[in-house]
DNA sequence: CTTGACTCTGGACCATGCTCCAGGGTTTAG
DNA sequence: CTAAACCCTGGAGCATGGTCCAGAGTCAAG
């Protein structure tokens, strides 16, 4: 069993060594085995749960729900299933994204194309694009 | 032309009232007519621009972007010569996130296709598939 | 052994995007 | 006319997700 410093573990994982210490606070990641010294002492597990975060932060999830993953992924009651309806959560939410920001990219282009020098239209097609009845 | 208080703009546009006056503050939203009072006085063309802010911002756009995108619209109204190149700048911006959102997706649907939503942890490719060698 | 790199804690600080408050004045329904 | 509902300003406070710092102790290479 190697044995992580926390600048190893940041470094290995690609973030700061504020950032894992902060984690810690905020629960993603356990309480670590301390040295004599008090240092933290991390394994390659740690590691790879840094990293998982680091993903499903990219992915849009949020700390809190970064956390909810870890925990479920612990639960071996209601772990699988719950894991897969929060993926599916935000996999809906994703797409919404997707098709709206397809339709300001409608508009923009119509905008780009439409007016290569001047000449107004009433109309911008930006506004235009996200225009709608009121039920986001 | 009827006249909106600063209440029923915001409750025509789902947003509260210290955010119109926040944006205001942001320059999100021009400087609005004043009654005597010093009552703040909009028209609906407020509402449409509080809309687009609102769903501009569900699209992740910080609101400087958003600032960016609605000072376009209102310089293609009145013709300002520039903004075939900022459109197009804008409209990279926005394909750029298109494109990160794809690749989003793709990640989470493999997460969802992937598992079963029963069976053990053991199998549930969710924690393996933010697993993984690093390049992010 | 020394020196430079590393780590500890607790708390301050940052940017973003609101949200709330006090202590006023204004409008409007009845 | 009056009470309820509304609006004004300026500034403080909050949640998120970090980032930085001082002052002190620890570790490892040479």
């Amino acid at each position: 069993m190697s044995a992580y410093t926390i600048g190893k573990v940041a470094r290995e994982a690609g973030v700061a060594i504020d950032t894992v210490r902060y984690y810690e606070r905020r629960a993603l990641l356990p309480p670590p085995a301390r040295r004599l010294s008090g240092y933290r002492e991390y394994a390659a597990e740690d590691v790879r749960r840094l990293r998982f975060i680091r993903r499903a932060k990219a992915l849009g999830f949020a700390l809190e729900d970064i956390r909810a993953l870890l925990d479920l992924s612990a639960d071996h009651e209601r772990g699988v299933r719950g894991l897969h309806a929060r993926a599916q959560a935000r996999l809906a939410d994703v797409e919404a994204r997707i098709t709206q920001l397809q339709k300001m990219r409608r508009g923009l282009r119509r905008l780009v194309d439409a007016c290569p020098g001047s000449g107004t239209l009433d109309h911008c097609p930006i506004l235009a694009a996200l225009d709608g009845k009121d039920q986001p």
